[in-house]
DNA sequence: CTAATATGCAATTACTAAGTTGCGTATTAT
DNA sequence: ATAATACGCAACTTAGTAATTGCATATTAG
């Protein structure tokens, strides 16, 4: 059977974490923000918002927990810029579940084509 | 900008919804089990879990209502079968996600080496 | 028919997450 | 130096979620 990966430390691929980090519309934003390329600070990643700085900064934080972000100090301001990684690693893993799906429908037809 | 799909009725694809119901290790083993191609009952998907029957059944509506499963009566056993489209559908979002990186990557690269 | 099996519904508990507010501190601009 | 900007920390409220338990109902097996 297809086994979840056991969860761990840091690199280590948490399916379920990096899915669950991306299950937030407000967080789904941001990276959409953010996959453009450019750093942005918290306060230009609020601009537009309708919840506050603090928010922001909490969903931040979050995705940078599974690494979908990284964040440095840039004088005053802290920039977040996006980190593709988890996202393949999430990619891989969708994959291995439709190759699995589409084998069984294989083996399915095969078996009734018999 | 990418941006995330409104989110809708049936078929509409909520991809936060999708994510997060995908955000959950139970849900993920869960859906990792019936994407082998098999339709199991409840009480089968609960055999060898720590948690109880009603749990898995929570955790399956979940599943049901971003469309990763279907369900149907049986007789006394309502089974279960997993359903592809939502996955293919972040799946595809996600590839956009990652070619807006990779685009913004390469307009980079170009404005550097220019 | 009766017992065992499989499920559904409802109430409850404990925990987590989203969001806010207030306040303090560091950094930059005038 | 002072004011404005950008941020971090902490307490708190509210709402949602995971999971349990108890009980009722439908279906199948003996």
């Amino acid at each position: 059977m297809l086994q979840a990966h056991p969860s761990g430390g840091a690199g280590q691929p948490n399916h379920a974490a990096i899915f669950a980090a991306l299950g937030d519309e407000t967080r789904l934003a941001l990276v959409a923000k953010l996959s453009a390329g450019q750093p942005y600070s918290i306060s230009r990643l609020t601009e537009g918002s309708h919840i506050t700085r603090q928010a922001v900064t909490k969903h931040l934080r979050v995705l940078e927990e599974v690494g979908l972000v990284r964040s440095m100090r840039a004088g005053r301001e802290s920039l977040f810029e996006f980190n593709p990684e988890p996202m393949e690693e999430v990619k891989e893993y969708l994959d291995l579940v439709s190759k699995q799906w589409d084998n069984a429908l294989s083996r399915l037809k095969a078996f009734l084509e018999d």
